[in-house]
RNA sequence: GGGGCCGUAGCUCAAUUGGUUAGAGCACUGGACUGUCGAUCCAGAGGUUGCGGGUUCGAGCCCCGUCGGCCUCGCCA
């Protein structure tokens, strides 16, 4: 060992001791006679003084040292002179007075560096990401991310669960999303698919008798990337046996309520809040509502299709709806301008046909582009659905449930955020629970599992599969931290019977069946116990428990939007014996022009 | 696949809206300085304005294409 200590160690209570620093040089302050080195490590920093009791040639060799040098110093702890303690650092009151300083490696002069107080661009962050990953707030949150795991892993062991690997490489499943695949190469034109996750070999787990496995999974999923999406994420995986949904939210709400406590400092009332999916989606447009703030949805279709207005009453004859919600008290901050953004904003995003609105003036009445146009009847009973008070602003979309639900939760997302109507440290957790289990295929008339095709439906349900499937209820959870879907789950379907009904119903034939999922209806066959779990998303929950705005913040080797990693330049080109030796061919790609 | 924002010195940004020699701070190089902590002071070096084409007397600025980064719709059971 070099060191005898870190770089954020030292104390008051450490002067007069012989120490051994080893670090990156954060800043040097060359004063001539007397050189002022700011040693740091992942621990902190520590002012080391280097001067001609240090040694001409000691001295000599501090002048010559930059920014991120790796440095040894070795010296005598001692305080501060009177008055110059520096009360930013956590070693402030102490310094090293050097008696040997050594250049461990030079660095060359880099393209930026971690102290810099502007963040440099994201693509060059990404292919230095050893040094984006020695600033402060990366290494913050790295480590967070390592005691969020260690928390997860400790709270199940508590409570008796085995942690399993299973396989990486495995086989493709039809539905879902894209798979990474990778070639066999002593199977001719056979490929091993990537993990989406590792579904299908937890419900075997629990054939198996393991009723209570986690483990920290890698899954991968070839589908385009977002602020919050990246190719391979990792997921806190579980799985229990003889449980119903609600066992598994008492499970997932007391970890979250360690996670809160242990990290945050805050203290979670439970039971979590739980809104069913139909609820979440009438008050707020989205299976996955931002609960910080309110902002609900107001459903104005039975008196607003009564207007002779025909962007209203045009919306409810053909099917739709008209809804809206209301910012309190803040109508002078909408400007005409901001307004068309907004207007901009749900036609663009969410193919909205267009944004009504009204000012409530300060007599209570009304006042729109389109007042002229809508009935004072009309406009009474809109005064009266939202509560309207002096200064409010009333925005609607008259189209679809689909449009109206999308659009209204877009708009409220981002008011909320620009209205700052919560407070950044501000966490609200909740479950929706109750999804349908299928829903409709756009391009195709065929239904489609809304979450998987083992989901499980809610037991009074079940006849429903057979009679109504659009009107069928899963036993289907979500956790929702802040608007974020960080964790879903379901109760399984633990006996081949009903799994082959709702095969069939997703026109998974007998024979595709038995191909894909052969060895799960067998297992299901010898003694399968009734079993559920969920899935977390470590990944964005490091982001929300660290308060930031992206997951690659939360990795430290992501991928760009376009699925590269800048560091290594992956993916890149195999030599042509690899291709032979895997039996693929690649395709010329065509000629732009 | 669609839409949007961005790309100027190593880094972060500016450039009077199309005008002749593209600037600043930090970093870098050299020098001065024994108590700084974003040290200070003096001097210096540093540019294919992402790339390619076009419009123009003239392009960092306008147009087209392209590459890269980010945001987003579709997509993500």
């Amino acid at each position: 060992m070099l060191r005898s200590h870190t770089c954020g160690q030292l104390r008051s209570s450490n002067i007069g001791q012989e120490v051994t620093l080893c670090g990156w040089v954060d800043t040097s302050r060359d004063h001539g006679g007397t050189i002022f080195l700011d040693l740091r490590d992942r621990y902190g920093k520590t002012q080391c003084v280097v001067n001609p009791d240090s040694g001409a040639e000691f001295l000599e060799v501090a002048k010559k040292l930059r920014g991120e040098d790796v440095a040894l110093v070795k010296g005598l702890v001692h305080a501060r002179l009177e008055g110059k303690d520096n009360q930013k650092l956590s070693t402030g009151d102490i310094e090293i007075r050097a008696s040997e300083i050594r250049l461990l490696n030079r660095s060359k002069t880099p393209p930026f560096f971690p102290n810099q107080p502007e963040l440099p661009g994201e693509d060059l962050r990404l292919k230095y990401r050893y040094i984006d990953l020695r600033r402060e707030a990366m290494q913050r949150t790295l480590m967070l991310r390592s005691q969020i795991i260690k928390a997860m892993r400790d709270y199940f062991e508590q409570h008796d669960f085995v942690d399993v690997e299973t396989p990486i490489l495995g086989r493709s499943t039809p539905e879902g999303a894209r798979d990474y695949l990778v070639p066999s190469r002593v199977h001719w034109g056979h490929f091993f698919a990537l993990p989406q996750s590792p579904q299908l070999y937890k419900q075997i787990l629990m054939v198996a008798g393991y009723d209570r496995y986690i483990q920290v999974a890698r899954c991968f999923r070839d589908e385009d990337l977002r602020a919050d999406r990246q190719p391979e994420f990792t997921q806190l995986d579980l799985e229990m046996s003889f449980v119903d949904s609600n066992d598994v939210i008492s499970m997932i709400d007391g970890l979250m309520k360690k996670l809160a406590k242990d990290l945050l400092g805050l203290e979670l009332e439970l039971p979590l809040p739980r809104m069913t999916y139909d609820e979440a989606v009438r008050r707020f447009g989205s299976d996955a509502p931002d609960l910080r703030f309110g902002m609900e949805i107001v459903d104005c279709t039975e008196f607003a299709r009564q207007s002779a207005f025909r962007v209203f009453s045009g919306a409810a004859e053909a099917g739709g709806y008209i809804r809206g919600i209301k910012v309190d008290r803040r109508a002078e901050e909408f400007s005409r301008k901001r307004i068309d953004e907004l207007t901009e904003f749900v036609k663009h995003d969410f193919g909205a046909k267009g944004l009504a609105w009204f000012r409530v003036e300060t007599d209570g009445s009304l006042w729109s582009p389109i007042s002229k146009n809508v009935e004072p009847e009309i406009q009474l009973q809109f005064q009266q659905a939202f509560d309207a008070r002096p200064g409010d602003l009333i925005l609607l979309l008259a189209d679809s449930w689909d449009v109206t639900c999308k659009g209204l939760n877009g708009l409220r997302r981002r008011l909320g955020a620009e209205l700052k109507l919560y407070d950044s440290k501000q966490m609200h957790f909740s479950w929706v629970v109750e999804f349908p289990m299928f829903e409709k295929d756009e391009a195709e008339e065929r239904w489609v599992a809304m979450h998987h095709p083992f989901t499980a439906p809610r037991p009074q349900d079940m006849q429903l599969l057979q009679t109504a499937p659009q009107t069928c209820r899963a036993q289907a959870y979500d956790l929702v931290i802040n608007g974020y879907e960080a964790g879903g789950g379901t109760i399984r379907i633990h006996d081949s019977d009903t799994q082959q009904v709702v095969f069939d119903l997703l026109g998974i034939t007998p024979d595709m069946a038995a191909d894909r999922f052969g060895f799960l209806l067998d297992a299901l066959r010898f003694g399968a116990p009734p079993h559920g779990g969920i899935a977390l998303g470590i990944d964005r929950i490091v982001m929300l428990f660290g308060g930031l705005d992206n997951i690659r913040d939360c990795i430290a080797f992501p991928k760009t939007q376009r699925a590269m990693d800048l560091m290594t330049a992956a993916p890149g080109t195999v030599e042509t014996k690899q291709l032979h030796e895997l039996h693929v061919q690649v395709e010329t790609p065509p000629v732009k022009n």
